[in-house]
DNA sequence: TTATTATTTAATAGTATTATTAATCGGATG
DNA sequence: CATCCGATTAATAATACTATTAAATAATAA
């Protein structure tokens, strides 16, 4: 038996789900094209998850999550400069988004089509701010005031890196076929972009 | 009659499928529904447009190509600065997107999950870049020799541009429901990102 | 008015989809 | 071996959707 075919059938069931509502979103997937990629009948599928929301929200709910969780991985960078923190913040947020290039495609489209499941990610939300954004915050100020950063709110500064990282995936899938990218064009472009981010924010932050 | 009633069935069709389908997305968006809301028969939409491929397409064929062409408008800008001329077309094109706030996410949502569409596109595109692409770009090496902006390519600064003024709008139906902003506040905040959007990006390109 | 054409509707064929149910299969346990 | 139970399937109900057709109605021209 091969190896990958140990895995029980919940949990093909599960990776090819997720695989197909990212590729074709949650409307244009069917419960029945799932079972097909996996080889069982389509009724197995709504055995292990009852419907097809069901199915859904398992596997993303906890996506979500995450994805909106990043910023608390922001630890143990101790003593650094705003700048050099800020360097790694952003990269960090970049890389995120490069092993899950298709979440935030997904998360705009089922989250602005389907409001009620925002609602679960507010809670979690409201969370983080108060204190990672006030401790970032006054390090902001400080550089601020020690002039090596411009003045700026630190939610705009946070806006514009989220914007420019988010987009760039968003936006990969029709730049990517009217350009005709080959996979290896595709990763030099994204590697490009993301020093181009990193450059492109701190350039802009000069006093 | 009311003065509004006066439009022929056709184009109420038009009007209320191009609503719901920026609303809703192609999949979901019905052609049952449509007749439900203009407040006709069903089978008048596809008398009209015989299928709902060629109802979406009639519609939205134009859109995509005056979105993909807006770089034309930026004519007559005359003898403006390098970087006064950039800001005009940072704002135009933010003021573009303001306009039809739901079609940046139509167009990735539909394009990214219709390939064949693209090509459409494809044509049109690539008469743009040579002309207004190459004297962009030679304003844009005038101005790095003078010292007046940073050395960057043009296009890591369209690509720029343009990802951050989509971004917002693409993201604006989550970040609405996320922080409940009200109408007033989100025009608010769309406002404050037009001029930070150029704050941020001019700022960038100081030497 | 009558004939002709355009618009609109009712009915329905055909298909796909979600979800449920009952039956079967195969392995574990006694 | 018998049986018990989870895993799986076949069959199908229920629904929704696209598209077509034929008939009805309204508008127009002759």
């Amino acid at each position: 038996m091969d190896i990958k075919t140990e895995q029980s059938t919940e949990k093909i069931i599960l990776e090819v789900a997720e695989r197909l509502f990212l590729e074709k979103g949650f409307a244009m997937t069917s419960t029945t094209e799932i079972a097909k990629e996996v080889g069982c009948n389509q009724a197995l599928v709504h055995y292990y998850f009852r419907t097809k929301d069901n199915l859904f929200n398992t596997i993303f709910e906890q996506k979500f999550k995450d994805f909106f969780q990043w910023i608390f991985e922001i630890k143990s960078t101790g003593e650094l400069e705003f700048l050099d923190k800020l360097k790694l913040i952003i990269e960090s947020h970049f890389d995120l988004l490069m092993n899950n290039p298709k979440m935030p495609a997904l998360i705009l489209n089922e989250l602005s089509r389907k409001p009620e499941q925002i609602s679960m990610l507010k809670d979690k939300l409201e969370a983080i701010p108060v204190k990672l954004f006030s401790e970032l915050n006054a390090e902001l100020q400080t550089a601020i005031a020690q002039g090596k950063v411009r003045k700026i709110d630190l939610i705009d500064l946070i806006v514009s890196m989220i914007t420019m990282n988010v987009a760039i995936f968003v936006m990969m899938p029709v730049v990517e076929n009217i350009l005709s990218l080959d996979e290896s064009k595709k990763k030099f472009m994204i590697q490009h972009r993301r020093a181009e981010n990193v450059d492109f924010i701190l350039k802009s932050l000069r006093p």
